[in-house]
DNA sequence: GATGAATGAGGATTCATTCAT
DNA sequence: CATGAATGAATCCTCATTCAT
């Protein structure tokens, strides 16, 4: 439903209003998805949400039907684009699994996990239970995908023989945790808590040599 | 300095109906814990709230000067007091340390993760940006505690020659972070993902023991 | 689902906010019909329900679970009542048919049509194309019982051969144009135009009379 | 005094895209006709209306200043002139009085209460109360006149011998609620109730015939 | 203490109206 | 003239909070 913007060069360039229609949705979107992070889905409302875009309460209803609706397409537009890359990434991927394992850890981070699109994951995963459908669109959208690639990846390790031959279902789960454990961290608990002296890419790499350690063949 | 309330110790034993006023705030408290965990703050009604405790809408209000106050209440009723007897096994145990992180991710799991007790958790994490000083005596009187306790574990274990002298600080937060996976798990997304199909039990030991391969010493 | 509400004596009798709840919805009814009727259902805002109403507009929501709610219910409220009565007064009725007729109409104009409750008619017809439902309850409950005591009534009349064998189902139409003529009337062009002098039990009263001269036999 | 959009009469005939800048408000006026008789004033948006007569929103407010004179303005334009058509034909009259009552009620059937014509009267009946000077200029341009004209119809019936020496005055209102009865029939009951079968020409023709028989002499 | 009827501020949503292009 | 994006006042409805009983 969601349309794409163009970016690319026009025949006739569009004129201010035309510019400015065609910027709105992303402007609303982006200033939704600061504050729903920020404030949670109940607790923010419409109207701060226009403002933050620079446009009133009615104009946020021309392009969202609802805030709910709004809500869904703050997750879509955030979600999913990144996995034909990380996709392509792996399939091209020269190097030891280990290092395409820490690749895969530090190029979340720095694309997601250290942006307001981790602040998605924790939307989701707070306000889960009133959401259910939204809750399965980012199932079916952003985990599954997820799990699979990590999932490949681990595979890989086993059957170049670098990696033992662990259960790869459940070691997913150690990375997904971490991926969990950081989008709640960077915006919930360190959002608060200043002495919370957590070093996200220390612990990344940390955490992940401990699991590599656990992984490695002998 | 918690706000708790006796259900104790009376120089004359309480008659039924006086048990019943007497319990009345520790039913709210349930009842709140419970809703909040499920709905989130915002989407949780007071009205539901008093339902779910058997009491009227004016009733919580008796008790409570308000939603917020409730919330804050319900946080600091569940507070753990654990701390105080982990930190008494810790000081006695025989095993090894690897027994050890084993025994006290069992334990939490058990004892706390696997009841309404990590419902705390998951709302401190949710709901975080709205209630900072709920967030600061959270880290005060849980997160702090425990980290010290892990840290401890894992300086016994650097100290006894069973792991390499690892940076407990860091490694630290490789255990804080299953706990809330496991707290986000249980509160959020077991309850809406069919195809989430983890063994929480499984998982724990699986990931520890990831975590234990790199940090055994050889 | 609308109660009757007890007027009769009571064992203990409410107190004062209690005998307050009672009145409430027959209250809101009363406002909701005079304002629906007099401005239109669209054009009546919920707030001067409640206002004329004596309660706040939250209150209004106490007892009806939305405007539409109120509207089916104002409709159910001063329907129906009356035909239980009306068709025993048919059964029991002794005189002649045209006495029986003229009955009929003045009786409807006392009990209805010269008080708001004729404002429904007005209404329904006013606003039919938005409440498909409502209509359809509207003819269920009222037309289609009022079409048949008076398929009834003039039937009565062939059958004592007072009346000449007419098509009944036509005739009854013209007794219904009269009651819908005259509902519009009392409830539009009368409240605004003063120089329509009307008469309408003088109307009544002709025009069954001409009307009469046509099914009377011979 | 009737602000009417001018068609006709140009030195230089207008090109065709000058015919449709000129047909614009008779457009607008007919798309509001419509939808005002179907929904209501209240219920039916501008941009329907817009819509419907193929412009943009924008553009109705071009022609009209507010919703409200645009219903002003949908009166006005179809206040009846038949009037001075009907004037005449009544003076040129060679039938009976009784031919020309039926020729009068079917004439205004087939020329207006057939067409959308006859939603004005629907439309200034169900808004009367929101609109007085509306009804009060629908009094003076088309009930007076038809009155008028219905009771000289009469009168010559009574004058030619052919009528029993009625009072004009109520026996008008008979033909005026028939003339009620349809439009509203037309353009609300009908659309909603399927068992409303009625055949207005039928219902016409037995209608007037009763009343005739309560007219005619002898 | 306990109740639940009443309140009214607050929030989502609609839509007549404006105005830059 | 025509457009349609933008506006924000208006309206329905919710729900935390109060208070008379």
């Amino acid at each position: 439903m969601l349309i794409t913007f163009p970016t690319t060069s026009h025949a006739s360039p569009p004129n201010k209003r035309e510019r400015r229609k065609q910027a709105r949705p992303q402007e609303l979107l982006d200033a939704a998805l600061s504050l729903f992070v920020e404030k949670g889905f109940a607790a923010t409302k419409v109207e701060e949400i226009a403002l933050l875009a620079g446009v009133s309460k009615g104009t946020l209803f021309l392009y969202f039907n609802s805030k709910e609706d709004l809500f869904k397409a703050v997750i879509r537009a955030n979600l999913s684009d990144h996995f034909p890359i990380w996709n392509k990434e792996f399939a091209d991927f020269k190097g030891s699994t280990e290092d395409m394992v820490n690749y895969a850890m530090q190029s979340w981070w720095q694309r997601i996990g250290n942006t307001n699109a981790s602040g998605i994951t924790k939307l989701v995963t707070s306000e889960a239970r009133n959401f259910p459908d939204v809750v399965q669109f980012y199932e079916t959208e952003v985990m599954r995908p997820g799990q699979e690639l990590f999932k490949k990846i681990l595979q890989r390790g086993i059957d170049n023989g670098e990696f033992r031959p662990i259960d790869t279902d459940k070691a997913v789960y150690s990375l997904v945790a971490v991926i969990l454990f950081l989008s709640m961290w960077k915006h919930s608990l360190s959002a608060c808590v200043d002495s919370f002296s957590l070093s996200p890419e220390a612990f990344l790499q940390t955490h992940v040599e401990a699991l590599m350690h656990g992984w490695l063949s002998k």
